[in-house]
RNA sequence: GGGUUGGUAGCUCAGCGGUAGAGCAGCGGCCUUUUAAGCCGUUGGUCCAGGGUUCAAAUCCCUGCCAACCCA
């Protein structure tokens, strides 16, 4: 990042005598007429012919110089295209330019195309504009940007220089588009609602905090988009739901990054039977127009099929018989004290188990450790314990559960859903629980809302980064998020006290 | 938070006590259908930072920074 390397200099050398010799290197426009790597397309399919003209811009990405004639390659978001100038054609001044350019600078080029005796679709170049210099080199051509740190902190050297990072990012804004066609064409309206909250609720998460200088008072960033979309349904939509960025003040990881997309959905008159249908729906939809497929394969390093997901058939499974299936088929009848220690001695969860774990913690954690690792293939995990979920509403048919899902696919959890509840007085008493007491943790504003009734509905989270993940066979989040979190290279105050720097106002 | 691995030229990496290296990129030259173009020549370094051991440290030791992976 030093700006005094020589190979800047040389750069800035050439920026100079393209000037010295009347040319602007910085235009202000070029309209192309065709994508690079369109025009190489079409050119194949024979939609455009042999002597076609066309009009591309893109950034010179190789550079073949042959003294009497040159080649180059032009690369844009359609793809590449071969340019091939010869200097009995353009002319001495122009070859001299060619002698002022790098790669990575951003060229106008307008010529016809052609094939070279080796096939490959050319424009046969008549004349360009210099469009942008670079004045840095870009990432080695041949072995791409593999510098993980590099490619996090600078992802559009990434974009630039990885096509398989390009492909990603672009199927992930399909994934999105998707969904969000899939929704409005079920009668969903999309809403926006506050990610400044006074009571970070809808999860049990760590906030992060931050000032309001006019108002004088704390925000949380929000947690979870829950609390207020169900104040909408009390308002009298039916179908609502939103897209957008949650924050959660905890541990980074290969799964987890600060700030991640959440789509919440909710469905007045609809329970977790029918979000469940929705979700599968959902899922398969968006993995035939985006993927192409509902056969997803993952690969390694070396391009081998480490696992394919199936996503034609959602097994559903009550949570119960799946920890009975690996801790026993009497792990419900014995006591909580028997089941801690099978727990720690007979699954060795000691690490995982707390001594103030309560018992259905403990059973939580097998599921947690040695359960959802395994459901690979889609998952709806049914009839959870009415402790993991005090949002929900309980089963109909069995006092000990709620009636929730956890839809796992690839090892993790990828949207939970409810059968919402709606009883103010139920509400109250499990929000209580979870404050521990603490009313300042409460929010009274929403009980309110629920107290105006709320009519039944079902309700959905689907993780955008890890549906994404599965979808595109990528195993860490940092790979499907753009610029993920990572330390700063030049660290801002270090602010122990919580308060906000901007609560402090310089004194000048 | 703990453990492991890594940080050397613009990029990808080798070197692991004894003069700082390679390929690509760059620079100079040759070359009118090349495509990882080719051939000849050549420039380029805070070896992450700081301390220590040593006649001598990129290399060994300590501390710190950053990242990846695993664990919590």
């Amino acid at each position: 990042m030093d700006d005094t390397n020589a190979l800047v200099e040389q750069r800035k050398a050439k920026l100079a005598s393209l000037r010295e010799k009347g040319i602007n290197p910085f235009k202000n426009k070029f309209s192309p007429d065709v994508g690079c790597g369109t025009a190489r397309d079409q050119f194949e399919k024979g939609v455009l012919s042999e002597g076609s003209s066309v009009r591309i811009a893109g950034r010179m990405t190789a550079y073949r110089d042959m003294g009497k004639s040159l080649f180059f390659d032009l690369r844009d978001e359609s793809g590449r295209i071969q340019v091939y100038v010869q200097k009995a054609q353009v002319g001495e001044d122009a070859m001299e330019i060619f002698q002022q350019l790098d790669l990575a600078d951003f060229l106008g080029v307008q010529g016809s195309l052609f094939k070279t005796r080796t096939g490959e679709p050319s424009v046969r170049l008549e004349s360009f504009t210099v469009l942008a210099k670079a004045l840095r080199p870009p990432p080695a051509k041949w072995h791409g940007l593999e510098d993980t740190e590099i490619r996090y902190r600078q992802r559009y050297l990434d974009l630039m220089a990885n096509e398989a990072t390009l492909k990603v990012f672009q199927q992930r804004s399909a994934v999105v588009h998707e969904i969000r066609a899939f929704l409005h064409e079920r009668g969903f309206l999309e809403v926006e609602t506050p990610m400044m909250q006074s009571i970070p609720g809808g999860a049990a998460a760590q906030p992060f905090r931050t000032f309001h200088n006019a108002l004088g008072c704390e925000f949380f960033l929000r947690i979870a988009l829950e609390l207020y979309l169900k104040r909408l349904l009390v308002g009298g939509f039916h179908k609502v739901f939103e897209i957008g960025r949650n924050f959660r003040n905890e541990g980074l990881s290969r799964r987890h990054n600060p700030e991640f997309t959440m789509l919440e959905a909710y469905e007045a008159f609809g329970d977790y039977s029918t979000m469940m249908t929705l979700v599968e729906e959902l899922i398969q939809r968006v993995a035939q127009k985006v993927v192409g497929t509902l056969s997803i394969e993952h690969k390694d390093a070396t391009g081998q099929v480490v696992k394919t997901i199936d996503l034609t058939h959602f097994r559903r499974a009550k949570y119960r018989d799946l920890v009975r299936e690996v801790a026993g088929n009497d792990w419900f009848e014995v006591s909580p004290e028997e089941r801690r220690r099978r727990a720690i001695e007979d699954l060795k969860l000691a690490g995982d188990i707390a001594a103030s774990y309560e018992d259905f913690e403990v059973t939580s954690a097998v599921f947690e450790k040695l359960i959802e690792p395994t459901l690979i293939q889609p998952t709806f995990v049914t009839h959870l314990p009415y402790q993991l979920v005090p949002l929900a509403k309980l089963s109909a048919d069995d006092p000990e559960t709620v009636e929730v899902f956890e839809c796992c696919i690839n090892g993790q959890e990828i949207s939970p859903g409810y059968t919402e509840q709606n009883d103010p007085i139920e509400q109250r008493e499990r929000l209580q629980q979870q404050a521990g007491g603490e009313q300042q943790k409460l929010d009274e504003d929403f009980l309110v809302a629920l107290e105006h009734g709320m009519p039944p509905a079902g309700g959905i989270g689907i993780g955008i980064d890890r549906l994404c993940m599965m979808l595109l066979g990528q195993d860490t989040i940092r790979d499907v998020i753009l610029f993920p979190q990572l330390r700063p290279k030049v660290a801002s105050p270090v602010n122990t006290t919580g308060a906000d720097i901007g609560s402090k106002p310089a004194v000048g």
